[in-house]
DNA sequence: TTGGATGATTCCTG
DNA sequence: CAGGAATCATCCAA
């Protein structure tokens, strides 16, 4: 679809670049008048002169056949006749129909074409800053060696992420095509990097995500934090790593390939310590290989694995679950879960991660930066001892392998008689796990202890602050037992500096035995959410007390989702503020009320109220085919959890109250109008109709734009293939658009005369 | 400019 | 088809 370098400079030949540029301003000179004000207009069309650039592009226009004169033919027909010559033009168009043409040219492939369709257009306001026009131009300058108006174009519009490639692509090539024409020889790799280095994308067009070779950060870490876990990933974790880091199923396994081999090869790679400067990275990668090999992930008979640790004079018992690598030169640290009777305080953080020792702790596998603090906070420390108990409310990732073998090992908690008792007012430090990451545990009732060990439960809220993991604020005069019912889940924990915003947690008031806590204990924490953004969103919900336990919520493959515990009082005062966005949560670590993105008032509520849980099955099929809920502990447990494209319907629910009347009819007209019924409406097209209802549209798609991904993964639930249809900026609505427009275009220019008059009067009135 | 790091590719094997 | 090994091309910091 871009034009080549290759292409660019035969179309230049030898010139220079501004004597090219200039070359090409007066061939195709017009391509892009009238369409933005940043870029100069080589022909700037007289309001209503559209006649005379009609006339200038059939007299150039080659193909004067196509969308491009039926355009500008109705273009000048309004013109003259509905507007006086100081007026702006009216468009014959919507915007929408401009932008579906631009992307049926662009995809289409023909550049000339599209050139001559940018130049027909009338200058109109409409038009300004309509992001598929200003990529067309973009291409068009491209196209045409116009390298300062591309770069102007690319820079004085922040365009969606969804163009990001494709103009990044651009900013580059003619980068490099300036340099070469300017060298007279091809460049290198070096030259192209420095090029890249001397002309950083403009963010425009870069979400300023720092990428490594080529791979973001946030990528790579998901890929280290599951090698961490497990160098052999299935298939399907494969698809979802994939998936969650968008990358492709190749790169997944290229990188898992290399990383291995590179693994086995130290000495050749010299492998050092990863990016995330975590050396334990190295140091479990580079022994017990032996124990890496693909194998299935163990039973539960299998789970504990006894292992010697070299800087401990006593052995450590710890849960391995799955593939999960256990590294421990110190004493770890294990929240929610398995048993580590070691002498120095060990912590487990949800049992089937691992932990390690000298650089920071790993919450399920994850790292935890240095600077990042894990501090258990109660606030009121009343006698709340819960002897017992592990419950363990893994939420993302985990399998069910994970949950048989934390039953087991809860079991042998559970019957273990050693107790041990943390005074709250005496933080703890887990001296040797990590020397740069503190770890302070106020208020923690031990638990359970296995061999002589001690396991920790929390009986009071954990907080874990904005440099750790989780935030619970506490909000009863009595303790809460939280039974350690922390679930961290695998991969979505960043490693590093963002990994504190991207945990998720639910705390579950649940016993090992089943048994209910009474409302004292519980009601603490009545109407709040604690939400987790996540990278791979998953958000955690859970509203204690309805007299259930809730157990575990399980949901494989979840990216973005929420996950609502049971009876969730929505209605009371909870206010749902999930930062979903995946892109900017480093700063909002996990405080509830951080920037938001979705604000879900009681008005729109879900209606989780006890009765009215949402249904899994309703909402998504998927999910009854998909991981089970399971309940380790808990035999009441009732958790629905909703999926991503489920949350994506949520989500437009809430906020198309209102405007679906609008928005819904709307891309109807865009995509419907082709229809001949358009023909029997010319001449009742009402601009001013036009206009008010574009920008109503557009508030439309504005208050739909921060959901966009959701509709776009949405899309995969054919239930919502309408409401996804609302976002007609979006290119991936455009698709079908595009492929309609193309046939029209390549077959009838009646269907385009057609196309223009539509009127959007009576969509007005379907509405 | 250099050399390690890293993603991708190819070939082979089970 | 996935994994291992070797290799290539490129990235990137020193």
């Amino acid at each position: 679809m871009i034009a080549s370098a290759a292409d660019i400079k035969q179309e230049n030949g030898m010139e220079s670049a501004s004597e090219g540029q200039e070359a090409h301003r007066e061939v195709a000179g017009g391509a892009a008048a009238g369409l933005s004000p940043p870029a100069p207009a080589p022909f700037p069309l007289e309001p209503g002169d559209a006649a005379a650039a009609s006339r200038v592009s059939r007299e150039e226009g080659a193909a004067a056949a196509g969308a491009a004169d039926q355009v500008q033919l109705h273009s000048e027909l309004l013109g003259r006749h509905q507007h006086p010559a100081s007026a702006q033009p009216p468009l014959a168009f919507s915007p929408d129909h401009v932008a579906c043409v631009c992307e049926a040219l662009q995809q289409g492939g023909n550049l000339d074409r599209l050139a001559r369709f940018l130049w027909s257009l009338p200058q109109s306001d409409l038009l300004r800053g309509n992001e598929s026009l200003l990529k067309a131009r973009a291409l068009v300058a491209f196209h045409q060696g116009i390298y300062p108006e591309l770069y102007s174009i690319l820079e004085s519009h922040s365009f969606e992420s969804a163009n990001h490639p494709l103009l990044q692509q651009l900013w580059y090539k003619a980068r490099y095509t300036e340099a070469e024409r300017a060298r007279g020889r091809p460049l290198g790799a070096v030259d192209k990097y420095r090029l890249r280095r001397k002309f950083p994308l403009p963010r425009t067009i870069w979400d300023g995500e720092e990428t490594v070779y080529c791979f973001k950060e946030k990528s790579r870490n998901a890929l280290k934090e599951l090698y961490k876990q497990n160098r052999y990933p299935s298939p399907a974790e494969k698809r979802h790593l994939a998936k969650i880091t968008g990358l492709s199923l190749t790169q997944v396994s290229n990188w898992f390939k290399n990383r291995r081999q590179r693994d086995r090869n130290p000495s050749e790679t010299q492998s050092k310590s990863e990016s995330d400067g975590n050396p334990s990275t190295e140091d479990e990668s580079s022994k017990g290989h032996e124990d890496l090999s693909p194998h299935p992930i163990p039973g539960a008979s299998d789970a504990v694995t006894n292992l010697s640790l070299s800087s401990h004079m006593e052995p450590v018992y710890m849960q391995q679950i799955g593939n999960a690598k256990i590294s421990l030169s110190s004493s770890g640290v294990l929240l929610n879960g398995s048993l580590v009777p070691a002498s120095t305080s060990p912590v487990f953080l949800n049992g089937n991660s691992f932990i390690q020792g000298h650089n920071g702790v790993i919450l399920n596998g994850l790292n935890v930066g240095n600077t990042q603090t894990v501090s258990l906070n109660p606030s009121k420390m009343s006698s709340n001892i819960v002897s017992n108990g592990i419950a363990m409310t893994d939420i993302l990732g985990s399998t069910s392998q994970d949950v048989k073998e934390f039953k087991v090992l809860q079991s042998s908690a559970v019957n273990s008689a050693a107790t041990t008792s943390y005074s709250p007012s005496a933080p703890v430090t887990f001296p040797g796990l990590i020397p740069c990451t503190e770890v302070k545990r106020e208020g923690i009732q031990t638990v359970a202890s296995q061999d002589g060990g001690s396991v920790v439960t929390f009986t009071t809220p954990v907080q874990i602050n904005q440099y750790g993991i989780v935030q619970i604020p506490n909000s009863g005069a009595n303790g809460q037992f939280l039974n350690g019912s922390i679930g961290f889940s695998p991969l979505q924990l960043p490693p590093v500096s963002v990994a504190a915003s991207q945990g998720n947690i639910s705390v579950n008031p649940s016993t090992s035995d089943g048994s209910t806590f009474t409302s004292e204990s519980t009601t603490v924490q009545h109407g709040k959410l604690f939400l987790s953004p996540l990278a791979p969103s998953a958000v955690v919900y859970t509203v204690p007390n309805s007299g259930q336990t809730v157990g575990a919520v399980k949901q494989e493959g979840l990216e973005r989702g929420l996950v609502f515990s049971q009876l969730m009082p929505v209605n009371h005062n909870a206010q749902v503020n999930a930062n979903l966005s995946s892109e900017d949560i480093s700063g909002s670590g996990l405080h509830p009320l951080a920037s938001s993105l979705v604000n879900v008032s009681p008005a729109h509520s879900f209606s989780l109220s006890p009765p009215t849980l949402l249904n899994p099955t309703e909402l998504n099929p998927d999910i009854a085919e998909s991981q089970p809920m399971s309940a380790p502990v808990a035999s009441k447990s009732t958790v629905t959890s909703v999926s991503n494209t489920n949350y994506a319907t949520l989500q437009n629910c809430s906020l198309i109250t209102g405007q679906e009347l609008l928005s819904v009819p709307m891309t109807q007209a865009a995509l419907g109008e082709i229809v001949p019924t358009a023909e029997e409406q010319v001449g009742h097209a009402s601009p001013a109709v036009h206009q008010d209802f574009v920008r109503e549209h557009r508030l439309v798609l504005q208050s739909v734009a921060n959901i966009k991904e959701n509709f776009l993964r949405s899309s995969e639930n054919k239930a919502t293939n309408n409401l996804m249809m609302l976002d007609s900026k979006s290119k991936y609505v455009l698709d079908g658009m595009v492929e309609t427009v193309c046939e029209e275009l390549g077959t009838d220019k009646k269907e385009l005369a057609k196309l223009q008059t539509v009127q959007l009067d009576e969509d007005m009135q379907d509405l």
